[in-house]
DNA sequence: GGTGCTCTGTGAATTGAGTCACAGATGCCG
DNA sequence: CGGCATCTGTGACTCAATTCACAGAGCACC
């Protein structure tokens, strides 16, 4: 059976929460707490849950080990994924500390960027290599899955030459949407985007102060 | 007539696609065409235009700067939208960059940290300051727009101030949900969940080469 | 050991986003 | 100037996601 995106969006953000949670020394939550610090419905925390055969105690609610486990079991592969990332720029930094952050099952196994300064350089532990190198990358590791961060100008160049490469999965931050072949996963986070929708939604959010 | 928050997300990439092509002397589009670039179909994108009033012409299609100039409308106060920034790391700089880039109605009008080694210095042209400022600022300006690029740690002590001094739309790219109370916007941008979900999603995605 | 409260698991109803499909419009070509 | 091809605008429909609402289960207190 297959997730939808929105529900292993759902299920990584409880993953989280549950790993502070546990290290609280909390050993059970209740859907409705789950709910609580996430902004959702109760039922749709365990509807989630179910999904993934994640199964709680009719009064004490869910074993939080449990549940970080049985998670992981859906959306981690057991050996772990190896990334690439492209762009080293405050963005690309950015993703890199991400990852490096938290001690998930992401691995980075080569960074790149098609300026020459800073080729050679590390950032957050990793080796800047040039862009040239990618497909020697990607091959030499079987890597599926990259991120891209790069100015939107050469992004789509460097997207052709991955899915050319064999990649499976982008994880686009260009602000500029990319062409790609059916069978190639592209998420997309577009901070320019959501600049814009903020600004937009919030001066009309609490314009009505009745809303009957 | 209140746009939904996709639709609204949609139009910010039409008319950045739109502004690039303008400049590359096209002036009128299809609708066809828009859908392909962003991957969608040609009645999306007709509807979509539909809900703010941009109209076509039955034969050559959309007029570009038309086009552009409506949805500004829609998207922009005519003033522009005075915003501040709280956390000057890697995220930070990148989101200052980027509103740098675009020539948009975003203004930064304040960018803060809580490490001092960072207040006083310039990022992007703008200069850092300490979060001991965040409501004077905030109040000195009327600023309703903040973007949050602390750690997961501070989020929400930032976020309870901003709240308190009068923010009514939040951006918020630390890797935890915020609590606020109801009225306030937040759009949440959450980078350790996007490489967990393209990671485990990317796996399943080519699996089964015929669908049928 | 029974009564009541509160939680989970889940079918059914609802909502909302997106797609289909076609009527109406317009230019073009012969 | 009529027929054709192609595009827009939009009502109707489809499908996925979410919420509702209730049956079933376990603890707790009397």
């Amino acid at each position: 059976m297959t997730l939808s995106g929105k529900t292993v969006e759902r299920l990584s953000i409880y993953r989280r929460l549950m790993a502070m949670q546990g290290l609280s020394g909390e050993d059970h939550v209740y859907s409705h707490e789950l709910a609580a610090m996430i902004g959702g419905t109760a039922a749709q925390v365990r509807r989630d849950l179910m999904e993934v055969g994640v199964t709680g105690h009719s009064k004490r609610g869910y074993r939080v080990d449990q549940m970080v486990n049985r998670i992981s079991e859906f959306l981690d592969q057991p050996e772990g994924t190896d990334m690439i990332l492209v762009g080293v720029g405050d963005l690309g930094r950015a993703a890199l500390g991400f990852i490096k952050g938290q001690r998930t099952a992401l691995r980075i196994v080569g960074a790149f960027d098609n300026d020459p300064a800073k080729v050679g350089r590390m950032v957050h532990g990793y080796r800047c290599q040039s862009v040239d190198e990618l497909e020697n990358v990607v091959n030499r590791h079987g890597i599926q899955v990259a991120i891209i961060t790069t100015p939107a100008a050469g992004a789509q160049d460097v997207c052709d030459r991955l899915v050319a490469a064999g990649i499976r999965g982008i994880l686009n931050f260009a602000p500029t949407p990319l062409q790609t072949p059916d069978g190639i996963l592209v998420e997309r986070i577009d901070i320019a985007t959501a600049l814009e929708k903020v600004a937009c939604m919030a001066r009309e959010a609490t314009q009505p102060t009745e809303t009957e």
